[in-house]
DNA sequence: TATAATTCATACTAAATAAGTAGGGATTAA
DNA sequence: TTAATCCCTACTTATTTAGTATGAATTATA
């Protein structure tokens, strides 16, 4: 799995919040409530994305949070890596770089860095936008 | 990640008998050497790679293993399929088919899905002579 | 100004998966 | 007959993922 429950739950999340660009400032519980994910473990992707840049917050009664930009300015690719840390399909590419001994005779290295290159592009082409529009292939 | 040890450690392996295979029969003690892999964990690749019909075996003294057909005909999706279990890069699309409740109304299924299209067709695109001959980009 | 609804921060726990070890049986060339 | 090999199964440990729990800080609103 390139992509775990974090992920995909941070895509969901944010989708709602698109969907829901008129209403204001949206809680969190009405946005798990909705997805049916448990709000105290969505509570934990915020800090990230937050981080990211890509949402605007308010704190206290009738606070919650509200996407920062227009949604074709958000690509799949940025809001996975931010949640997920790496979209890297092999450990031998996460992590800190110097990790694999065999790094400069391996054979296969270069396959790792083409999957991982096609797998981050086609990521990083496709915005909130497109999935909204279900523009995806 | 998509590719663990098990993957990786596969292709390892049939590259290296790909590499022997003026030798006829190559013992996994030899490979697992070469490779600097652990030979009891390796020893549990095999079955998979056998029963996906990629080795030929000679069992007892002097035996080992040799590949089945010439090195353009083994694909790494093939490889990896067979010891990875799957190459879906999120659960929605892995394991039983209607683990999801929201796979009928979920806006984001179609991205996973042409994701894991792209994944498999790079990697059934590349072949055991394509890496030894590193023509991979 | 009190209160209830919210974000924010941190620590803990449980489940699942990945990685590796261990022991020994079956087979066969030498 | 023996030593080297494949083959089979069970166990153990480490790592990662997923989820819970507690509660402090903040702030609109009644």
């Amino acid at each position: 799995m390139v992509i775990s429950t974090r992920g995909r739950y941070a895509l969901r999340l944010l989708l709602d919040l698109a969907e829901h660009a008129d209403e204001g400032f949206v809680s969190l519980k009405d946005i798990a409530g909705r997805q049916d994910i448990s709000l105290k473990y969505v509570e934990q992707l915020m800090p990230q994305l937050i981080a990211a840049g890509m949402l605007d917050t308010a704190r206290g009664k009738s606070g919650g949070y509200r996407l920062s930009r227009p949604v074709g300015e958000y690509s799949l690719g940025e809001i996975l890596r931010a949640t997920e840390g790496s979209l890297a399909p092999v450990k031998c590419l996460s992590t800190d770089e110097n990790l694999c001994p065999r790094k400069e005779k391996c054979e296969t290295l270069p396959v790792w860095t083409e999957l991982d290159r096609i797998i981050s592009d086609y990521l990083d082409s496709v915005t909130l936008k497109d999935v909204i529009e279900q523009k995806n292939q």
